[in-house]
RNA sequence: GCGUCGGUGGUAGAGUGGUCAAUUACAACAGACUGUAAAUCUGUCGCCUCCGGGCUACGUUGGUUCAAAUCCAACCCGGCGCA
C-alpha cells in the first residue's frame, strides 16, 4: 500500500505450511482483525436489522453495492450524506461493490437458476438455452449486454437503460465513499466455457487498468483503498494469469493495487485449490476478500488457503427465508418439527434470539408473516457466522485450526457430502 | 307453512351434460437460496399404484343419459322474503 495511505495490513500469525494468516486491516474508520466475515448491506441498509444491532452481532465491516445505490436513491444523493456509511449510521470500516455481480446476475445467469458456485455435475448436465439469442429482441431478455468498453443495464426498477464502465463505476463508488472499493470486473457463469472464461478474463484485465487509473485521479489523498478482482472462473492457469497480472499492475504514474478481490465463479469442489493457486501468486502484504461466499465450510476453505475476508448475502437471506445455522447443521424453521418446540434454536449460543426465544415462537412468527421473523433469523445467522470466522481466527492464534476445523465440520456436515 | 336462493376437496371460492380428481387463492407438507431483481422462488397437496393406470368423490337417495359436480324428483341442511 501507498506509504502516505491511511491504510495499513499487517500480518500478526501465520499457519506454517498453509497460506493462513491472521491480521489487521487499519481503515480510515477502524481497524479489521482478520480473517473476518463482511456484513452485505446491499442497498445501504443490511436488511431487516439496524447498524446498532448488526455492530452487536460482532460484525466489523458493512459492504454495500455500487449498482443498486446508482439506481436508488442515486450517488448523489448518497454523496450529499457524505457517503453512504454516514447515511445509514454505520461508523466502522465500509467496502462497496463494483456492480460486476449484476454483470453476471442480470445477464448470463438471468433467469437460468445458475449460481456462482456450481456443482461439477450442473456444470456436465447444463444444456445452454435458446433465449440467449432471442434476447437480442428485448421482451425476455438479460438486463445486461457486455462488450469491451463496459456494460449496459436495463434497471430491474423500470426498465431504463443505464451504463457502466470501469471509470463510471469509480466515480459513482467515490461517490458511495467506501473505504474499500473494488474494481471493475466481470463475474463469469460457471456454465461459461474456457474460450469465453479467458475472452472475460483479458477484458476485466483491461479495466481493472482502468479501474486503477480512474480511482487514482479522483482519490490523491488516497482514502478509498482498491482492491483489484481475480477472475478465470473454474479454470487453474487463467486463476493463475489472473493473479499474476492484477498483482503486478502499475500505471503510468505508478499506482497498484491495494489488496485483492477474489471473484468469479467456482465449483464446489475446487474453491480450495483455486485459492490456493490464486493466494500463492498474490503479494502476501496485501488483504485478500474472497467475494460472495459464505457456506460454512467455505470460511475454513478460505482461510487456510489464504483469504482474509469474506462477504456474502447468504447468512441473511437464508435467515429471512426461515434457514438457520446450528452447530449441527441448518434447520428450516417453518418445519412442523419446530412448531412446539420451547427450546431456543441453539440452547448454547449466545445471541439474543437463542437467549430470549423459542423455536415455537419463530416458527410462529414465520408462519405468521411477522417481520420480526427476519429480524430474529438475521440476528441468530449473523452472530453465528461472525462467530464461527471468530473462532476459526481464535483457532490460529492458539494453533488448534485443524481440530477446531475438523470437530465443526464434522458437527455441521455429519456423513453428508462434503 | 309458502316462496326463493344455495349446499363443491383443510378453508374461501370457480365450474352448470363429456376436454373434471375438478381453475384459482390461502392453509398445509417439503426443497432451494453463496460479491441480494430475493420478507423470494420451486415442488407436492383424494386414496392406491408394478407410474400404464385403478378406485372413491362435488349435501343424501333415486332417476334421465352412451356419459352427471353439472339435468329431473324426493328428502336433509342453511340464508333471505312473505305469512
Amino acid at each position: 500500500m501507498n506509504t502516505m495511505s491511511p491504510f495499513n495490513f499487517k500480518i500478526t500469525k501465520k499457519l506454517p505450511g498453509t497460506l493462513a494468516r491472521v491480521g489487521e486491516i487499519h481503515t480510515p474508520h477502524g481497524v479489521i482483525q482478520t480473517p473476518s466475515f463482511v456484513t452485505v448491506g446491499t442497498k445501504a441498509t443490511v436488511k431487516a436489522l439496524t447498524p446498532e444491532q448488526v455492530a452487536d452481532l460482532g460484525a466489523q465491516v458493512v459492504l454495500a453495492n455500487t449498482y443498486h445505490l446508482y439506481l436508488e436513491p442515486g450517488d448523489a444523493i448518497v454523496a450529499k450524506h457524505g457517503g453512504f456509511p454516514k447515511m445509514m449510521n454505520w461508523t466502522g470500516p465500509t467496502m462497496t461493490d463494483s456492480g460486476g455481480f449484476q454483470v453476471f446476475s442480470l445477464g448470463a445467469a438471468m433467469g437460468k437458476g445458475v449460481t456462482k458456485v456450481a456443482t461439477e455435475e450442473a456444470i456436465e448436465n447444463y444444456i445452454p438455452e435458446a433465449p440467449d439469442v432471442a434476447d437480442e429482441n428485448g421482451g425476455l431478455g438479460k438486463l445486461a449486454t457486455i462488450d469491451e468498453d463496459g456494460v449496459t443495464f436495463k434497471s430491474y426498477k423500470d426498465g431504463s437503460v443505464h451504463r457502466f464502465t470501469p471509470e463510471r463505476s469509480m466515480e459513482i463508488q467515490w461517490n458511495l465513499g467506501a473505504d474499500m472499493i473494488f474494481a471493475f470486473d466481470e463475474c463469469t457463469s460457471p456454465m461459461a466455457p474456457y474460450e469465453y472464461q479467458k475472452q472475460a478474463m483479458d477484458r476485466t484485465h483491461r479495466w481493472a487498468l482502468r479501474s486503477l487509473t480512474r480511482h487514482n485521479e479522483l482519490d490523491s489523498e488516497k482514502v478509498q483503498a482498491l482492491l483489484g478482482v481475480v477472475q478465470g472462473g473454474r479454470f487453474e492457469d487463467l486463476r493463475a494469469e489472473s493473479a499474476k497480472i492484477l498483482a503486478e499492475m502499475t500505471t503510468e504514474k505508478g499506482d497498484m493495487f491495494d489488496g485483492f478481490g477474489i471473484g468469479g465463479s467456482f465449483t464446489k469442489k475446487d474453491l480450495g485449490n483455486t485459492l490456493q493457486i490464486v493466494n500463492a501468486i498474490l503479494p502476501e502484504n496485501k488483504p485478500r476478500h474472497l467475494l460472495g461466499i459464505g457456506e460454512p465450510i467455505d470460511f475454513f476453505l478460505g482461510v487456510e488457503n489464504g483469504c482474509d475476508t469474506f462477504d456474502c448475502v447468504a447468512p441473511t437471506r437464508i435467515a429471512r427465508n426461515g434457514g438457520l445455522h446450528t452447530k449441527q447443521g441448518k434447520i428450516n424453521i417453518k418445519n412442523s418439527e419446530h412448531r412446539e418446540s420451547l427450546d431456543p434454536i441453539e440452547s448454547d449460543c449466545g445471541c439474543y434470539t437463542c437467549k430470549s426465544y423459542t423455536r415455537s415462537y419463530l416458527s410462529h412468527l414465520f408462519r405468521s408473516d411477522e417481520m420480526l421473523a427476519g429480524t430474529l433469523a438475521s440476528i441468530h445467522n449473523l452472530y453465528f457466522i461472525n462467530k464461527l470466522v471468530e473462532d476459526i481466527r481464535q483457532s490460529l492464534i492458539n494453533e488448534n485450526f485443524y481440530e477446531f476445523k475438523e470437530q465443526f465440520l464434522k458437527d455441521y456436515y455429519k456423513e453428508k457430502t462434503l
